[in-house]
RNA sequence: UGUCCCGUGGUGUAAUUGGCAACACGUCUGACUCUGGAUCAGAAGAGUCCAGGUUCGAACCCUGGCGGGACAACCA
């Protein structure tokens, strides 16, 4: 009883090592009970899953302990920012169903407090200017394992200082001329304690401040004097911070300012997939897609033109968990908790991908039935539509086959069938053109005492099948997408290129495709089960009410698929 | 020949902080079914990177290895 009970908790409030450090903080009164988040994007790009993960992560703390969580552009150089960037940050935040309130803040806002305390680490001769060219500061810093050199620069007067950096502001030296640095450590065993570089000089505009700056902070020097300056309690970034935690916090004491703390965890990759921007920047650029929001990126934009719901990506967040492991998630598990969201929510409906006409011969000419059809059998609220059936119809041409492998249980010469909601019909003949051998249509006979819901006929068959009535359907383009990629690691093989393993068939159109009439009154961006097939929704870009153009957010569990794969490698 | 971090079934997480490893995905059976969907029932699969040590008892603590990752932008 007991251990169920603990079982149920653990499900109910999954714990990590985060909530871990903030609960014991709240304990022992660290921050006067106050936790305080922030997600700070640099609006240099698109956002991805895993980024994701951190906007979850970060706003979920807050609001799970009352907290708060900002959002903070880091724009501190000016060189690869964008204000169009910061507008599409944004909006993919606001779906995801996040809020930050008033509390939309930038790095660059705090550009004259920054430059404050620099003349303070200046004074306490902390900070100098120095005038090594880059490639000289790279040569005098070492590598990890030998230690670096001090600066001749190194050992400038206060006053000397103070001047030079008064003046690089005032723009009297050209870009990459002079920098300050902190006075750290040339012989650090950490390299990021070697004197790192504070300001450096780019006669620049920069979205916000314009010209006001030709000066401009480094990442380093800015990120953890902007969280002290918004009171930021827990600042939780990637792993790949956590050598620079010790000089932010060399710089904090130096400073004397409010103290956040700094907590690392590991970012997430996911199977089939690149995650780096700088990848997904080739992808787009070199046209291997068709922009950031194609339907096959990990962009969240991508992700909600493909059909993923904000739900979804918050659940997947969840559920994966923190840890501080590099930890590759498997897309399969992703699928899982698409399916299972939209199997409760979406309205079923009869497509057909690729026509095979039928035609019902024993069928009155203009007879049409108007059949009863459950809009979601796992929401009975949602209610009942009709779909007309007559004497010509399409199925799918996967649903035929002239020589019908072991346990095919679909259509095939001379076979029985259940039409999804109509009548069992079987294949009487099989039309070919003659000169290619292409199956034309199918003729075919139906028994009018096999109504479904009518219970006039005992008559079972195992397999049932969707159609659309011809001169009812509506027609659409559909686009099947699969993995981008066909290896689990794309960027973890060192001897090919990861564009090498792009999946050849990751987008799969197809055009005239028939619809249930149903379909005609489309509203909004609804989702959909095309039954058989898959969760399927509206195209956000190129769906036009003439020209209807559906994506496949993801496919139904195929365990045919998964019959035939293995019959086939046998 | 440095510093820091990490190492639990195929994958991702968990183990009441020392009491002989749990959950989810995936895989495989079977039941049910007018979606080969959903659902239900069940199975296989790790002895926790390795070796010592402490302890009545270790995935958890200690020591030493091994393996993986991060760090040598005036990027973030």
């Amino acid at each position: 009883m007991e251990e169920k009970s603990n079982n149920l908790k653990s499900v109910s409030k999954p714990s990590n090592f985060i909530k871990e450090i903030i609960e014991e903080d709240l304990r022992t009164n660290k921050y006067n009970g106050r936790v305080h988040t922030r997600f700070p994007p640099e609006p240099n790009g698109y956002l991805h899953i895993g980024h994701a993960k951190s906007i979850c992560l970060n706003f979920g703390l807050a609001e799970e302990y009352n907290g708060l969580c900002n959002i903070r552009f880091d724009d501190t150089n000016p060189t690869k920012e964008e204000a169009e960037y910061v507008d599409s940050i944004k909006e993919d935040i606001k779906w995801l169903g996040f809020d930050w309130g008033d509390r939309e803040y930038y790095a660059s806002d705090y550009f004259e407090e920054l430059y404050e305390y620099a003349i303070k680490l200046i004074k306490k001769g902390k900070a100098y200017v120095d005038a090594l060219s880059a490639d000289e500061t790279s040569k005098y810093r070492g590598t990890p394992t030998e230690p670096g050199k001090e600066s001749p620069y190194r050992n400038r007067t206060t006053e000397e200082n103070l001047d030079l950096f008064e003046k690089m502001r005032a723009g009297e030296y050209k870009d990459g001329e002079l920098v300050l640095r902190a006075k750290i450590d040339m012989s650090s065993p950490n390299m990021n304690l070697r004197d790192p570089i504070m300001y450096r000089i780019r006669h620049e505009s920069h979205h916000r401040t314009g010209n006001k700056w030709c000066i401009y902070p480094t990442y380093d020097w800015a990120h953890g004097q902007s969280d002290s300056i918004e009171g930021i309690t827990h600042s939780i970034c990637t792993l790949e911070f956590e050598n620079h935690r010790p000089l932010y916090n060399w710089f904090i004491e130096e400073l004397e300012i409010f103290h956040s703390q700094q907590i690392e965890f590991a970012r997430f990759n996911l199977s089939y997939t690149v995650m780096s921007k700088r990848k997904l920047l080739e992808l787009v650029e070199g046209k291997y897609v068709n922009g950031w929001d194609d339907p096959r990126m990990p962009t969240l934009s991508g992700m909600r033109r493909r059909g993923y719901t904000p739900k979804s990506i918050r659940n997947i967040s969840e559920k994966k968990g923190v840890a501080k492991r590099d930890a590759v998630i498997d897309i399969a598990s992703f699928e899982h908790i698409i399916r299972e969201e939209l199997n409760k929510s979406t309205k079923r409906v009869l497509v057909v991908l690729q026509p095979l006409k039928v035609i019902i011969d024993n069928y009155p000419d203009d007879k049409i039935d108007e059949l009863d059809a459950i809009n979601n059998p796992e929401d009975p609220s949602m209610g009942k539509r009709k779909l007309p059936f007559s004497k010509i119809i399409y199925i799918d041409k996967d649903d035929f086959r002239e020589e019908p492998p072991k346990k095919f249980y679909r259509l095939a010469p001379g076979k029985e069938v259940r039409l999804r909601y109509a009548y069992i019909i079987k294949c009487e003949e099989v039309i070919k053109d003659p000169t290619t051998g292409e199956i034309i249509e199918l003729h075919c006979s139906y028994d009018k005492n096999t109504k479904s819901g009518s219970g006039s006929s005992s008559k079972k068959v195992k397999g049932t099948i969707h159609w659309v009535s011809a001169q009812h359907s509506i027609d659409a383009e559909v686009r099947l997408y699969d993995r981008l990629f066909s290896v689990t690691n794309p960027a973890g093989d060192k001897e090919n290129d990861f564009k090498d393993f792009i999946n050849p068939n990751s987008l799969q159109v197809i055009h005239n495709c028939k619809l249930e009439p149903s379909l005609k009154e489309l509203k909004t961006i609804d989702r959909f089960q095309f039954e058989r097939l898959g969760y399927f929704c509206l195209d956000s870009v190129d769906s036009k009410p003439n020209k209807l153009v559906f994506n496949r957010i993801v496919s139904l569990r195929d365990s045919w698929a998964k019959i035939e794969k293995a019959s086939k490698t046998h």
